[in-house]
DNA sequence: GTGAAAGCGCTAACAT
DNA sequence: ATGTTAGCGCTTTCAC
């Protein structure tokens, strides 16, 4: 094995010299910079991980927290994994995932032996038993996703509340008067998430100011042909002209489906804004007006803020919430009549 | 921070009892065990797993090289890191899942840093690029999925050509006289895995063994009429039994569908064998006839490989092909007539 | 059956 | 701008 050692012997320096330039905390002259560089190439030196951990108190390691199970859709999870990994790797960091099967326990160990120094934890719900965990561990971490009691944590997470807001807004304007939600189907996860809740209410929330009517639903799975009955009643008694908010890309998707079999044409007769990532909502049958946030920024946040503790302390004062956007598609951008479009 | 010092000075023995209580390789009087097991648990103490692997040249940690991409289904992949992670925890290892994004400079750090020292790596192509890497870095390693070239490495895979055969077998013994093997759809990788080139190379032996007239086509997605074409040529010019060998459960389960929605009776008019799990196969519309290998079994035996060679160069001698068994459900069970189950 | 002591390969004061 | 040195918390010879 090749070590520090005999790089400072083959560049002429001392092992500390060694150390300097690799983690660049003091000042080194170029000439001995480049022996020591020029040495490492040379012996196609690799530092050792664990006695880098053990000397300097610090393993380069961030635990990144998946909750992964058989319902969960790895394509939309695979954007942040990326983004964390590269960000993470930028300040010569590396990344393990940890899969949610040993639950608490798990945590403690890795983070008790010291396996990692920091954690990132994904799809983070409103009483999520591994915050208290979390934060009896103490060290730096970062959820993604806004639990009822942060205890203290740093957490990150879409703005459900302007998202819902974005949505109907958005539908009052292209000329709806009476509006859906339709939401998590029965069965899935859906008081457990703040952010849609915070949708929820949002959506409720513009509805009234705009007075309009609106309800959420939550279809059956599989079958659903619930969504037929809601579309009926939007069109129903004439002159009334109805609006569909669909929380998520499969929602979108299948009501797309119902509209056009049923011989609706989407951009015309009902308005339709889905909560999706951009990709997606431009890639259905019929570009889809979509509230996002982009995942790859809301990730690289989540980063910035994990690194920001690793640091020294930064507390959490920043900016917690990111804020979605919309952007207009067909699905409403053909009916715009009776109020401007920002409404 | 709790360490074996603290251990030793509270039971009252020195570290190195401490830390071979802790490995077990020496023998250890059950008094003194007794006594450093009791401070271990008052103190709280977990072992700092830098210094251990420092010392001891052993990271206690492997590599889980999963290729994820936007295609993966992560529900199959589940059960094998489910399996492997328990399994690696009942040998005191713990587990890094490594993505495939940073590819082979990835593998390459995590082996030469030391962070790992082992790897496990799934979803093993023909030629696949990580062989040749895996094998320049000469760490114990089992590759799930059979390269061409295997470059000296272990590797565990499902027995592709049994598998075939048993499918074809089982169609034959149940009256079918033509049968198409429905594969990959378009676009899917097909030709890389060897499981699948060997699958389709058993059935085509077992058809001609049996002199039934055999074909593999590949659906196109994602409309996918294709499937009507072959049903309708398989039961046309009456007599002619047809059968159909789905080689994932998607294809199994779409072919379900298309069939019952044309008014067949899968369990009668024509059979089916799907390539699916157990638990797939049952949740069907109908429960269909599949050939599987258990995942769990497939992942425990992999783990087991590794492990051989960590404790001390076992060699490559042992079974490497995980036989695949039948289990008959209701689409072939119905017409068994012209010859013998075991035909 | 148990202890003492010498490292494992780094980092980070403290030197100069 | 660079070198010296004392650990980091464990494992593992030796020794008894």
């Amino acid at each position: 094995m090749v070590t520090s050692k005999d790089v400072a012997a083959l560049a002429g320096v001392s092992q500390s010299t060694v150390s300097y330039v690799m983690s660049g905390s003091r000042s080194i002259s170029p000439e001995t910079r480049a022996r020591v560089e020029e040495a490492m190439r040379e012996l196609g030196y690799h530092p050792n991980a664990s006695a880098r951990a053990l000397a300097g108190r610090r393993t380069h390691v961030l635990g990144l927290v998946v909750h992964v199970t058989a319902r969960t859709e790895l394509a939309g999870v695979l954007p942040f994994i990326e983004t964390i990994t590269a960000a993470a790797r930028e300040r010569d960091y590396d990344v393990v995932l940890v899969t949610a099967d040993e639950g608490r326990a798990g945590l403690e160990r890795l983070a008790r032996r010291g396996i990692v120094d920091a954690f990132l934890v994904m799809d983070v719900t409103r009483r999520d038993e591994r915050v208290e965990t979390l934060a009896a561990l103490g060290l730096p971490t970062v959820l993604m996703g806004r639990p009822d009691d942060p205890r203290g944590l740093h957490w990150v997470d879409v703005d459900g509340g302007r998202a819902g807001e974005l949505a109907v807004e958005e539908l009052v304007a292209a000329g709806s008067e009476t509006l859906v939600v339709i939401g998590e189907p029965i069965g899935a996860p859906s008081g457990e998430h703040r952010f849609i809740a915070d949708f929820e209410v949002g959506a409720g929330r513009a509805a009234e100011r705009a007075d309009v009517a609106a309800e959420v639903v939550r279809p059956p799975e599989p079958g659903w042909p619930g969504v037929l009955a809601i579309r009926d009643r939007l069109v129903r008694g004439g002159g009334v002209r109805g609006g569909i908010v669909a929380r998520t890309p499969r929602v979108a998707e299948r009501v797309l489906h119902l509209l056009i079999e049923a011989g609706f044409d989407p951009a015309r007769d009902i308005g339709l804004v889905a909560m999706c990532e951009d990709d997606v909502a431009q890639r259905l049958r019929v570009p889809v007006t979509n509230v996002s946030a982009d995942s790859r920024q809301h990730a690289r946040r989540a980063v910035d803020a994990l690194f920001a503790q690793l640091r020294g302390g930064a507390e959490p004062a920043d900016p917690q919430l990111v804020t979605p956007t919309l952007t207009r598609r067909a699905t409403t951008s053909a009916r715009r009549v009776r109020r401007p479009a920002r409404g």
